[in-house]
DNA sequence: ACGAGATACCTCGCAGCGAGAGGTATGCGG
DNA sequence: CCGCATACCTCTCGCTGCGAGGTATCTCGT
């Protein structure tokens, strides 16, 4: 109401931690929303909005394969990282790695001023 | 080519970077362009059409306040944080630390499996 | 026995934001 | 004198996450 958003300012994130947190152990779409709201006490709150598009996405394009499951009645597609997603992986975090790192250095930059016409 | 995008993969992060370089001094859009290309080593490179309406917007919110200067027989608009400004850089902060720890915890979170369900 | 809520899957449309192209003007070096 | 760097600006496009909406089953409290 009063702000338009409340909780955005990501990009790419929701992917990298579907990957990071498959490459651990195979999961299922529920799980992974749950996983990441929980572990980061609601910092990240992805709805399954979010998370199953990419899931079908990043399946289709071989680097997920996911298999049926059924557990007490109730149908579970659980997805596992195949080789292309553990190379799509790399990627994220080395990307994620060197945003964050540029991000730190011009957050935490000295008392030097910029290094633009110094 | 291979891939549609090169460098995106963030979020409001060119806001918070601009609330902080201006807390250090007071610059103009073109300086704040070059100075996080340059000290981000490209990793970083948002173009002038992504700051210059983020500076628009946050002198019309009150976060910053604009000086016009000639300098050499060129036009600058120099930019300069208010107290709101602060406060906004400070709250700004806050979520990208938050979200940064967050990721963290999920990417390098130990082997133990994901509190959901354990 | 029944309804609410959790579990589990899915899709669609909206809105915000960054990317990139495009546009103006001046000063300086080759 | 042409082009590049400086310096400002705006517009449109596309991606992505958000929220709402939709189905079905199982469990627990009343």
């Amino acid at each position: 109401m009063t702000n338009r958003k409340d909780n955005d300012f990501l990009n790419g994130v929701p992917e990298l931690l579907i990957l990071r947190l498959l490459a651990r152990q195979p999961m299922y779409g529920y799980e992974l929303v749950q996983t990441i709201r929980l572990t980061s006490d609601d910092v990240l709150a992805f709805g399954e909005g979010c998370i199953y598009p990419i899931l079908h996405r990043l399946e289709s394009e071989g680097c997920l394969a996911s298999r049926r499951e059924e557990v007490a009645g109730r149908n579970r597609v659980v997805y596992r990282l195949t080789q292309a997603g553990r190379k799509r992986l790399e990627t994220a975090t080395a990307r994620w790695e060197g945003i964050t790192a540029a991000v730190g250095r011009l957050l935490g930059g000295g008392s030097d001023g910029s290094p633009f016409m110094a």
